[in-house]
DNA sequence: CCTCAAACGAGACGACGCGTCTCGTTTGAG
DNA sequence: CTCAAACGAGACGCGTCGTCTCGTTTGAGG
């Protein structure tokens, strides 16, 4: 439907734009003048500048390698702290920190949305760990990797505390003895 | 500032309102009509509609009893399954099951907001489960807390399964096990 | 009961983004 | 070279924004 050329310009345009008026400051007039497009050209690709930057998020990070590495080394719960540093590391970046939960929270009042993200991101990163959780010999994969995973999205969502060292190293710990 | 009885109408219409046009359908207009209220009045309050919903759901909340019941029978297992029960009855409830999700969720771009609710609603409540976790002599109250809520938010909000009775009973029995 | 300032209802106002539309131009596959 | 699809530009009517006046209501202190 949409030229290529037109989508990368559209793309790097809301990403340009957002970091300068944040995520309610979007608006298709803006948006179009940014990328030097008419607006008929943006309603035919997205409904609302959401869409364009969820769109332009999205074939970023598939992009830029969204495959998943879960440390495998044969030690549980090295390999754990390993990843969940690693996913604190990319939860409070000072640079998309506050528009990756900007957007995420956004999304969530647009279910084809946020089933397209977690089709495309949160479900194969889940699985890959759940995957890790089964190769040792836990009973319960899938639903490990939700008592892992969900105490750190509700911190870093809600806001309800900092991802400390210490919090990280205890968590993982309640995790394993969970996890027999 | 404003008059008592002006915000009890407010209350009320925008309760009403918002069945009628959803979250993203209050405006500041519609709202002023509806409550037969200048806007002028509501700017003198609130500065947007959400402020306008947020106030007056946690108006309602705190009125009829906002106190958390935490069961204590001495039987922690069956306690902690009572209490998960009885919160995903309220997260599921089809009444006002959307409507909490919405609001909750375009809260967390208004830190003073999100910070009122955790003070005034959610801090308490986790307190509450945090101490009966206490009294049964768990090590780290606090976090095996986190370690109980951050799932059950994590699948409400993020809306990535269903909350069946097993999927309770076992998560309940994961918490158990990492509380020691 | 009277007074008077604070709060109010009503709505006018210019600004702005919405989503739709037309129109003339560019582009690239056949 | 051709020609239809996609495009850029921007006009259009509409609704909401947040601010502003203006005359009316309200209730506590004299």
């Amino acid at each position: 439907m949409a030229r290529p050329s037109t989508v990368v310009r559209v793309h790097r345009a809301v990403l340009d734009l957002v970091r300068e008026v944040g995520v309610d400051g979007l608006t298709m007039e803006g948006l179009a003048a940014a990328a030097g497009t008419g607006k008929q050209t943006l309603y035919r690709s997205w409904s609302s500048p959401l869409h364009v930057l969820f769109d332009a998020l999205l074939a970023s990070s598939t992009a830029d390698d969204g495959r998943v590495e879960v440390p495998d080394s044969g030690d549980l719960a090295r390999d754990l702290r390993t990843l969940v540093d690693g996913i604190v590391d990319e939860l409070t970046e000072p640079a998309g920190d506050a528009l990756m939960r900007d957007v995420l929270t956004r999304l969530q009042v647009h279910p084809e949305l946020s089933a397209e993200l977690q089709q495309r991101l949160l479900g194969p990163q889940t699985a890959a760990i759940a995957e890790r959780f089964r190769r040792a010999g836990v009973v319960d994969p899938e639903q490990v990797t939700e008592l892992l995973l969900g105490p750190l999205f509700h911190r870093w969502l809600l806001r309800t505390g900092p991802f400390t060292d210490g919090w990280v190293r205890s968590h993982v710990e309640l995790v394993l003895r969970a996890a027999g």
